[in-house]
DNA sequence: CATTACCTACCAAGTGACAGATAGGGCTTG
DNA sequence: CAAGCCCTATCTGTCACTTGGTAGGTAATG
């Protein structure tokens, strides 16, 4: 089979968690996407938190991967930065859908320690490219590059969190216009 | 009574919902928090959707009396701005928690229709005095400060998502001095 | 070749815990 | 007595998870 039960269930789970976080995931909805029963989930993840720990960890191979991507087809870091929003905004266009692991971030004390862990590491993952790219970019002093680098993961997150409240993309792009204005991106 | 059930229930309610979201709000538990039974709550509210309006409205109408409080206080507006992070700071102060209606976004898909209304209107009262304070301050041309107050308002609630998932204060506060060092902020 | 063993993938049926919600009764206070 | 407040008991539904199986494939053994 080109694409087994067990990736079906990864990206089904995927879709939901960016909707209805964690606690919205369910064995019973997440079985009728892929067409199986319930209870043959767990013949894939032991538990429902190894599965969310699991969905945590492809979203940000998957994330890391898009980014190395972007790297390498333009090796202009400016035009990196510029395009960085952009990863946030498919979310958005995806049904209105969020960062899962935002979404994981306020649901955070309850969350299993496993998935915490992957969580973290998502934000790892952008911070160090953030700062990579703006450290090649020389947009502040290198040193400041990490500082910026959260600062800049952070009023991302938080723009994509606020569009998704109105349901309103074109919200999130006057979010990054404006951090672009204020000076917090390059313009 | 000079704290009635009903206002001991919105308050912990408001407690559980910044911790645990509205889906991690519950009768019982809320029940147990008052001292009295789950049934009794609905001599107060007739249903969970009404409960968590109320308390969504409750929310952002003690944070507009926080924010003209902080702006009666103190007439200069550019100390207002610098003060302003401080509103989500003290949830993160108290047990780490969230702003209700940041968390109640990111649950946006399955918020009843009277809480969403709440929560939009919680953002509107924020991006209203922001916008009133920045036009004072004259930070900004003006007709450009909504513009900007919504940034700072979605800027500073990711920067408490991302400080709460690791559950540390230091970081909201770094954000915030990247935010003025950015630009976004006055510093 | 046939038997035995084991594996993956799935499912039917059910467990106990917990969710929101309801019905109807009792106590207290003005 | 009537209204406000809270109770017990219960209903219905959903949750994660378990048990005990079936069907089909692979592979080693005699």
């Amino acid at each position: 089979m080109s694409s087994s039960s067990k990736e079906s269930i990864l990206a089904a789970a995927k879709r939901t968690a960016q909707a209805h976080g964690y606690s919205g995931l369910n064995f019973r909805d997440l079985a009728d996407q892929v067409g199986i029963k319930a209870a043959s989930i767990y013949h894939h993840f032991p538990s429902k938190a190894d599965l969310g720990a699991a969905v945590a960890r492809r979203y940000w191979e998957d994330t890391a991967a898009q980014l190395d991507a972007m790297l390498a087809e333009t090796s202009n870091p400016v035009r990196c930065l510029r395009r960085y929003p952009d990863v946030f905004r498919r979310s958005l266009e995806n049904g209105n859908r969020m960062c899962l692991c935002s979404f994981m971030a306020a649901e955070y004390d309850d969350l299993p320690e496993a998935v915490k862990k992957e969580v973290q590491t998502f934000a790892d993952v952008n911070v160090a490219w953030l700062s990579k790219v703006l450290s090649a970019a020389a947009v502040v002093n290198s040193g400041e590059s990490e500082q910026r680098a959260r600062a800049i993961f952070a009023a991302v997150a938080g723009a994509q969190l606020m569009a998704r409240s109105r349901s309103d993309i074109s919200l999130f792009d006057a979010l990054i216009d404006s951090y672009r204005a204020a000076g917090l991106l390059p313009a």
